[in-house]
DNA sequence: TTGCAATTCAAACAGTTGTATGAAACTATC
DNA sequence: GATAGTTTCATACAACTGTTTGAATTGCAA
């Protein structure tokens, strides 16, 4: 069999496994029994267990920022190197959600594999995760440009709270479903994008532009 | 040495060990070098690992939303059963809020290994937390009460982004601290709080209350 | 075909894990 | 102080883990 053929069958078996069971009850025999190879040619290919998992994970997350950076430099070409703070904000919560909801039978294997390293983060991921903050930080520089007035700190609470209902919500879209009777779509990925950007967006507009947290309500 | 000498040498020792290294690599032995007891004595007391595990989880969380609900009984007492929407979202993550963050080198026990329970989420944790509907129902209904006109979707919506914000800041306050350069205060849990109250609750007043998701933005 | 490198394979390795056992030590009751 | 019930202890168990090894096989170039 040729090389990378015996590669792909096994990042193709682990991610499918992953996807189904988690990160922490599947172990490499199990991966080389789904893919039909040999215990050994996992270290042989990858060097180690946490090597194949990285190489799943950064493979997709790749895609997924390579899209958001796309989406961006289109907006802001668009707009003369100033894009309006939705625009941005889709960019960088539109590619994650894209890729992680939608109707749940026919959500790809990528797709789960990526909900389950969101929920789990086992540790070559989460080394992964925190070489993330170049690229954040190419969303934090843009959405100062189109916001001069508001300070930096306000703006990364901004694409701070942005990230944090994008990614709870993948990571919690069962409960969510569950809690709310159905009565929030979880499917309609548009809309749910629309919503985080609104709010986010909401939050990072209004009040002053004093770069201060907003006063306490008074009621207690 | 009496019985629950041991059990509870059990629980902190356990408790301080995942607090510091996480679920993922420490084990029995580690846990009674610490407590300095017999390696038995965890299947004695608490039946297995796992039922270590969420017992330490179940006593924190109880703490937790026992807090939280004081809060909201007492906001809806003096508001003669009706209280403001921001007051109800303050008792929803003030107390987990001020349970996990806060200067770093003053945190509890408690308080890190709640930060753990929160980006690690094994098993017998996943399942506890799957239990918690009920409690949230509670607030999603004081939430309904306070603004009638929402439409349920709109509740919903509401709590899951305000609980967003609240975990994501837990989860991610280390990234949040790195990628804004240390312009985030990540130490002043009372903005914090208020910030997060603050957005959600414009996200659940603003606009028309038609129940609708936000109309989306033209630009693109 | 020969030679060499890349790949596959079965098998074993070395270590760790949570759990179970049965005897010993302890504690409280009568 | 004997008895019954708890709790502790050293030890063994059985299974599983990722990784390594060295020989066998394959593929390809000369």
């Amino acid at each position: 069999m040729a090389s990378d053929q015996t590669r792909s069958a096994i990042l193709a078996a682990a991610e499918r496994l992953y996807a189904d069971r988690g990160f922490g009850d599947v172990t490499l025999r199990d991966i080389v029994a789904e893919a039909d190879v040999n215990l050994a040619a996992v270290n042989y290919h990858f060097g180690s267990k946490d090597e194949l998992i990285a190489e799943l994970f950064v493979t997709r997350s790749i895609a997924t920022n390579r899209e958001r950076l796309r989406e961006l430099k289109a907006a802001e070409e668009q707009g003369g190197g100033r894009a309006p703070i939705e625009v941005i904000l889709r960019a960088l919560v539109g590619p994650t959600l894209r890729g992680c909801l939608g109707p749940e039978n026919q959500r790809s294997t990528a797709a789960r594999f990526m909900i389950r390293a969101s929920i789990e983060s086992v540790p070559p991921i989460r080394r992964i995760k925190n070489r993330e903050i170049d690229h954040l930080r190419k969303f934090a520089n843009a959405m100062r440009r189109a916001l001069p007035e508001r300070s930096d700190e306000e703006i990364y609470w901004g694409l701070h709270f942005a990230l944090a209902m994008a990614h709870h919500t993948i990571r919690e879209s069962e409960r969510l479903t569950k809690l709310s009777d159905g009565r929030c779509d979880l499917d309609d990925v548009d809309a749910i994008i629309e919503r985080v950007v609104s709010v986010a967006a909401t939050a990072l507009t209004a009040g002053k532009a004093t770069g201060k947290a907003p006063a306490r309500v008074a009621v207690r």
